[in-house]
DNA sequence: GGTTAGCACTCGAAGGCTGAGAGTGCTAAT
DNA sequence: ATTAGCACTCTCAGCCTTCGAGTGCTAACC
């Protein structure tokens, strides 16, 4: 893998850039000419030979210039961007933009989504911090006309959850009012176990309200990721390559599906490493034609959540993968700065 | 526009019927051939080119059959489907699908969306219900880790805002608590211009949070709508129309750019009306091949949101209107439950 | 040995041509 | 009023040809 010479590891790295740029096949002379090569067209083509042979490059056909295979793509992603950082321009923008936003909790994951698709240039994936062990911080009763009650519960980290309680006849908002404060003194910063464990006392109303609060935050620990926010679909559709043919609708369906985003997150467990799926590694069918660069923010064990982008195979992965980088680093500091410390508990 | 005879209105249902199946321009034979008309192709040309002159149909080339004009379609709307109501088993269906989701108030509009697009087999737009004057509830500050409070608003509807405020130093969570106290029992269900000429007291943190609330308030309330939620591109990706245009990003990227969905959104102001827009009547470039079925649900002037479906111009009519009446019908419903009657403040 | 000029070769893309077929409008007969 | 018959128009698919891009190979060169 590492058997590449100077020239040859250039010459890839040309092909990648050209082919990112144009989506047409790079011959030898063109290499030559735009990039003001101090060598022949034949020479290049010797080397692109060899680095057909080594599967690196291929030929859509026989008289056509060369394109990365998903190996060369993976080797100049591994040996020449992956460790490169965000220009500093761009740091300053992307800051700048959450800067002026950070009030706004409801704006962050949206931004993000919005941030990466557009320096990407491809479609966007943003999941919500997510926990995995919910710790009750609040629960409002609303009574409504009816025999409805609304609750909304407020979870430690910020999270928040409604459910909607049917009751037998009408209760009076001073009485909801009530059992909410009896059960917001008792379960104050207990975890779904926790609040689970503890011995049945109150009335009918107050044990149906704990049902509905222990379902709640439950379901929220079963769910394997925040909210999602996407961004960007635009971008990747109108990239030549999806102009023509079904992979576009594939792409989209993929999107649409939160099912198959969220089996795509679950492959990078770990915070801190960026890491590219090419072609869909053999395992996503869908992501045949495409590539996704992903990463997971947030502290571990306590809240983290992923974002990624979604591109075609010949995505600009020198500036996506820095991006990514970066704005999970940001994300991780935002989440560290808001969530409730544990010896806050 | 009455002016068609009982035979007339007969072709023309017909060509809308077929070239909603199957997307290609209806000729004469095909059309005696298919649905077994007692007459001779001869005899329906001779209505077709009536028709044609009329301006309801036309031919995209000499010698193709004949297509909907968008006058034709609107023929088509206003005098054969529009008054026709859901089938009773679709009825059930979504009464069903509904019924399960009730408790999970946060299901209720992507679930909407999801039944939208599924019955019309084009792309959906919910948004939330939104209210044009909040009612305050509840306030619930949550201390991080550094100087950050979160704030968590509830408001009577159940609506939530969240935001961050950042202090000049560290507070404790007994002094946030104390401070939430104090502002839930002077500003319980008041409305953003009542809190805005409280006489003000209290320290400086409880102003700091009072001109939060008062912000985050406001600006729900200066919103066009609420959330919005999107499904089943997808289905209109895969239209033949749409395979090899550009309009497809077009559309596409509609449907990403939220301002102009709230823009087609503001058109339709008054609950209980199906309004059909075929073809941008004009007013929109980019849904020129497009037609949009909308509805607005919700108690006017308390809370109201809009629903909507997307999809090519030779979308479903037939089903999709009476769908979309039936769901603006069964969300309304939902609404007036959950409010919070004006009786019960 | 590495590099390069030269050249024959391959193959896809684009343009032009043709025949088939679909569908029409018109006319004259019923 | 309806319909059979027919000439006419126009698109579409297939076929052929040409053009050009890009290659791999060989032989000469430094």
């Amino acid at each position: 893998m590492f058997d590449l010479t100077e020239r040859q590891r250039l010459i890839l790295t040309l092909v990648v850039r050209d082919y990112t740029e144009t989506a047409q096949p790079v011959g030898s002379a063109r290499l030559v000419d735009h990039f003001k090569l101090e060598l022949s067209s034949a020479t290049i083509r010797n080397e692109m030979a060899t680095l057909t042979e080594m599967g690196y490059l291929r030929q859509p056909h026989t008289s056509a210039g060369r394109v990365p295979t998903e190996e060369g793509y993976r080797y100049f992603v591994t040996h020449v961007v992956y460790q490169a950082d965000l220009s500093e321009p761009a740091r300053d923008t992307i800051s700048h933009q959450f800067y002026q936003a950070r009030q706004d909790v409801e704006q962050w994951m949206p931004l993000a989504a919005s941030i990466l698709a557009h320096h990407s240039r491809a479609a966007s994936i943003v999941t919500a911090p997510h926990s995995e062990r919910a710790h009750y911080k609040h629960v409002e009763l609303i009574a409504t006309q009816g025999r409805q009650v609304l609750m909304v519960l407020v979870m430690a980290g910020g999270e928040v959850g409604q459910q909607i309680l049917t009751l037998a006849e009408p209760v009076l908002q001073e009485r909801l009012s009530g059992a909410a404060d009896r059960l917001n003194r008792v379960c104050q910063g207990k975890t779904t176990e926790e609040i689970a464990a503890m011995p049945s006392r109150g009335d009918a109303l107050e044990k149906d309200i704990l049902t509905l609060v222990l379902q709640d935050m439950s379901k929220g620990e079963q769910r394997p990721s925040g909210d999602i926010y996407l961004d960007g679909l635009t971008n990747v559709l109108s990239e030549p390559e999806f102009l023509e043919s079904n992979d576009a609708r594939r792409a989209v369906h993929l999107f649409e599906e939160r099912s198959l985003l969220q089996d795509l997150m679950a492959t990078n467990s770990n915070v801190g490493g960026v890491q590219v799926l090419i072609g869909g590694e053999g395992k996503w069918e869908e992501l045949k034609q495409c590539s996704v660069v992903l990463a997971r923010y947030g502290i571990p064990g306590l809240a983290t959540g992923m974002l990624g982008v979604l591109g075609p195979m010949r995505m600009a992965y020198a500036r996506t993968i820095p991006t990514v980088r970066f704005m999970a680093d940001l994300l991780s500091g935002l989440v560290s700065e808001t969530m409730v410390g544990e010896n806050n508990e």
